[in-house]
DNA sequence: CGGGGATCGGAGAGCGCTTTCCCTGTGTGC
DNA sequence: GCACACAGGGAAAGCGCTCTCCGATCCCCG
């Protein structure tokens, strides 16, 4: 069973070759390899015939440039004025977030034969360049995970008109279509819970105020705390790190010895001030209770496990892909986002 | 500073557009754009005008038609048959595992202004219209993650004549470029600490035997046990999941109530260990020794600290980046592979 | 001052495909 | 038996780009 390269030199088969073979047109091979029109029955085999006998394998490129559509999307990473060697973005994809996000894609692209693209963009050029070859149809749309707290990507996006998805909702109002964690809600599980605990004295560790997960993390924190009678509370920034949220566990620590209950903004944090708290001789949860976020693996590894807030990112990551798709069908769609309710999830920790 | 949409209608600038703003034809604009031939200063400069004016963006797609060359790589993972609705790949992508290597290609590929596209195949007819895509110029080549024990992707790419070069060493022979850990020595750094330490029943926890790098590292373990006079060992075998370590752990203290070492495959599963020997009361590492593997973000988080054998793999994924942009470069260079020497990260685990 | 080589711009073919337009052949209704 | 619709296949025009020719210009040297 050999597949033959059939009559033609070195090159790949093409339509062309296609057509020689089953004695038809170019035209009519295309027809009937994308289904299009009534083509004679007899004529539809002898065309498959020809192409099983060639090995003809369409060429997307090809295709791509006159159909305008590529089948492909991609999933832009927009981060700050970062240089090639910024060795942070090592850090953002062994972080269980990258790979949560890109299995929420997949499990929706992959049934549908629908590519992803990794793109990252850090500078003004590189943003630049990015919209102009999304316009070009170098993807059918894009799916945007910003880092920065103002990011002026999403706005390029939309007045180019490429549709767009953000996960994570825009720092500054932009009419593009996003998926969210109603982080504030998540913030005023963890915090209710820790007050019915009986904790007295409650910090939190933050990520960087700046950018909206983590401000809302704070704010929703904050509101609750005040609504119970803590008017001022404690907190001690990171930036979801492991290792930042050692180093805030230790301020905190050190500033507010009697703590007894901290909200920490991340699960990666949580782990960190797990550790920091070891050191200090602190037990977890009978001295000092702790909730998490994200419910990540790294909640469930930890030690003791995390209590913590819910963040169904596969969810949402795989509805910003249906999302997507169904704008890239119909450039008419509205603008419309879809906003998650985090749950807790109830571990040793807390 | 309002970018013109510049005189064409709907339509983006093409190179058409520019060279009649510039006064010049298509093949000019193109040469001055590539930077291909001297073409007077002057006219340089007019070109250069015309693209500002008309926001021109060159259409990859257009250039990669005729250029045969896109400024992409394909990241393939290769799974065995799995249909769309295994939960497995969601587990796979959030596994530290992945994001490592996406952070190493990426390290590499930014720098070069080349694009990952993420393909996974899993079926028989997956493989073949991957392969024919990547014949027709899809993506100028492919970094390939194999899963499966036995995998006939790497020979069809050889044999397809597309640049590939994989993460760990094929399953059986194929001429194909490959980085990869000495998992063998990996193993023995363990089993060599483990009795170093004066562990006298030293157990493995594994990974599935058939797939190459699990079946090395079972190998070195059992070659240098024997060597120091442990003519069998009792070996649990787990699928890299922390459940299953875990699960593998429990088993294992069944049968070996006197188990005072443990090698256990990767990091995610030695935390599952950690969990069923805290369950069991055992203390780590006093009691039980416990070396990991992988040296992966949940060594450091795991308590006790995970004392693990350094898989370098961002070093081999950015390695596996250079090699095949090399090969796209020059088709004609050998097949060459290169292999990473592991050593012994200390922590507290053992 | 003329010839020859080097330099540089333009015309046009073509990458592999889709799709419009047209033409032919067949079936239908009157 | 004729007009008409309609189905189905082919020719050819592009999609936006690169690159090979080819011809024009310029300069240098004998």
């Amino acid at each position: 069973m050999q597949r033959e390269r059939a009559s033609v030199g070195d090159r790949l088969p093409t339509l062309e070759d296609v057509a020689r073979v089953a004695g038809v047109s170019r035209a009519t091979v295309s027809r009937v390899i994308n289904g299009v029109r009534n083509v004679d029955p007899q004529l539809h085999e002898v065309v498959w015939e020809a192409v099983g006998q060639t090995g003809y394998v369409p060429n997307r490129l090809a295709r791509s440039l006159v159909t305008r559509r590529t089948g492909t999307v991609a999933l832009v990473v927009s981060d700050s004025e970062s240089h090639d060697d910024d060795p942070f973005m090592g850090r953002f994809f062994a972080d269980p977030y990258f790979g949560r996000v890109v299995g929420g894609l997949m499990s929706v692209l992959r049934q549908t034969g629908v590519q992803l693209a990794l793109q990252i963009v850090g500078t003004e050029d590189g943003r630049r360049r990015l919209v102009g070859d999304l316009r070009n149809g170098q993807a059918d749309g894009a799916v945007v995970l910003s880092l920065p707290a103002v990011d002026p990507l999403p706005r390029m996006l939309t007045d180019g008109g490429v549709p767009a998805v953000m996960i994570g909702r825009p720092g500054e109002p932009v009419p593009i279509n996003y998926v969210d964690l109603a982080n504030d809600t998540g913030a005023t599980l963890a915090a209710e819970h820790l007050l019915a605990r009986g904790c007295q004295r409650i910090g939190m560790i933050s990520g960087p105020a700046e950018v909206p997960a983590s401000h809302d993390r704070i704010s929703g924190f904050r509101r609750t705390m005040a609504k119970h009678g803590h008017g001022w509370v404690p907190i001690a920034a990171g930036n979801f790190t492991q290792e930042s949220g050692e180093v805030a566990m230790r301020s905190l620590l050190a500033d507010h010895p009697d703590l007894d209950g901290v909200f920490v903004a991340n699960d990666l944090m949580a782990v960190g001030a797990l550790l920091a708290l070891r050191e200090a001789g602190r037990a977890v949860p009978s001295q000092v209770a702790i909730v998490g976020f994200d419910d990540s693996s790294a909640a469930i590894a930890a030690a003791p496990a995390l209590t913590t807030v819910r963040h169904p990112l596969e969810d949402m990551a795989a509805e910003a892909a249906r999302l997507l798709l169904a704008r890239i069908d119909d450039p008419e769609m509205r603008v419309s986002s879809v906003i998650y309710e985090p749950t807790l999830v109830l571990r040793q920790s807390a």
